[in-house]
DNA sequence: CTCTGCATGTAAAAGGTTACATGATTCC
DNA sequence: GGAATCATGTAACCTTTTACATGCAGAG
């Protein structure tokens, strides 16, 4: 349903108008964490937008260099508040790592924390990478919501993190039980 | 890469011979919290496997119905546990709830907590499953690792839970800032 | 002059869901 | 007799990734 990648240009599109290009850097440092997309989305969905009315793309080239911008028309803010009411599908959840565990009976028992660690490593990778953005964007007050989703992040994967810690800690010392 | 579904059927295999019914049907009661599978992968692939000879099918109809088991051929085994112990490719996770607090700065602040409060009713409900399965399913000590799978979502989710209703207290009070 | 970043795009492949068709069996 | 469950399968569709092609601009 509802499509999401539709929603996260209309999203960006609220504070200014966005080139593709833009849409995809802003993604990757930003949703990409809980949403993610890619060129080969962005580029057509932004034209079907347009059809759709929902923005409008004005050619703003740099010197020689193509460069369309985009923005929001009124159609393109309603359906953004619209969606933004409309009840949220549920989360989405695929991990490896965790799939390796569930079946890491076949494995010999010693193999088994490293399995976690790797988990762990993995979130810590994301959590180091969050808390940079932390400090790279000061506090917008602004952008409240935006704030509370990087919050979450940092304590999820920090929770993650201790998970981890605590599991491996369990596996090493009661090796039997 | 990796395929996913390749190796959720491997593994599940791993305990005795399956249908692809009962894959699905197993897959919807365990795995489906972090990684789904559908009967328009599981069929076409339980060929695949057999063909590649990871696993053999065998047919033993239930009366005049239809039904074919198949078990792990000793290659299968040996390209789980490789499957296994390879680095595992970090978390997807994809949250419709968390893109939209993200987009809410355009929805006035009253509106906030709804959306936090619509994530929080998704983990619990979530929860409720996953607290089902544990007491349904007797612990069995030749399956650490699956318990602890279990137990990595219950406090997993239960964590957002808190999480969210921190959250829904502190846009409740603290209204403006 | 070279490297990095800006900028647009697409074709093919891969991955996955949905919806349907078909029919037997078991439980009430 | 009817409903739920067992059981197999696929075709159409949708979404998403990957990999490539192209070329200008600015910094060093």
């Amino acid at each position: 349903m509802t499509t999401g990648i539709k929603f996260v240009i209309l999203g960006l599109l609220q504070k200014g108008s966005l080139s593709g290009y833009d849409v995809k850097r802003i993604v990757d440092g930003s949703t990409r964490f809980f949403w993610a997309a890619s060129y080969g989305q962005i580029y057509p969905e932004l034209r079907r937008l347009e059809a759709e009315g929902l923005v409008t793309g004005t050619s703003e080239p740099h010197g020689a260099r193509a460069r369309k911008l985009y923005r929001l028309t009124p159609a393109g803010r309603k359906a953004l508040r619209a969606w933004l009411r409309a009840p949220a599908a549920g989360m989405e959840l695929r991990n490896e790592a965790l799939l390796k565990l569930f079946f890491a009976d076949g494995l010999p028992r010693e193999e088994l924390p490293g399995v976690v660690a790797a988990m762990r490593a993995d979130s810590e990778e994301v959590l180091a990478r969050l808390r940079e953005i932390q400090e790279r964007v000061r506090p917008d007050p602004d952008e409240t919501s935006k704030g509370l989703v990087l919050e979450f992040g940092i304590g999820f994967h920090g929770w993650i993190v201790n998970w981890c810690r605590a599991q491996e800690a369990r596996l090493a010392k009661g090796g039997s039980k």
